[in-house]
DNA sequence: GGTGTGACGCAGG
DNA sequence: CCCTGCGCCACAC
């Protein structure tokens, strides 16, 4: 049935953004993070990758800029941006990159 | 159909 | 800091 993946894609879209909704402010979370509380949460398997392949084509409504890799790096071509905004929100930052051990936020 | 490429993650060198 | 390899999923060629 090719109606169930665009389904399972839709699913896995609406949770990854409103998951991504909940980050605090000044706080962030992982690719992986989001893809193993999405899982949790949906009918199938939701994996990183994909977390951010979702994240760079999500709404304007959602806080992209909360959710970083697994070490705190921020999303290739939009540092400046990114930085901006969590700087703006007092998250904690440590060479460019979000320190996790601080603003890790895991729901 | 195969192949390359990403806003990924992890183990290694 | 760099890089390679593997597993992972979706997409453009």
């Amino acid at each position: 049935m090719l109606g169930r993946v665009d389904a399972d894609a839709t699913e896995a879209a609406d949770l990854v953004a409103a998951l991504t909704t909940r980050v605090p402010p000044g706080r962030a979370t992982t690719y992986g993070d989001l893809a193993r509380l999405a899982s949790d949460l949906g009918s199938r398997p939701v994996t990183a990758r994909l977390v951010g392949r979702l994240l760079s084509a999500s709404a304007d409504d959602v806080p992209w800029w909360r959710v970083v890799a697994h070490d705190g790096r921020l999303p290739p071509g939009l540092e400046r941006s990114a930085a901006q905004r969590l700087v703006a929100e007092g998250c904690p930052m440590r060479s460019g990159r979000v320190d996790l051990r601080q603003a890790r936020w895991r729901g």
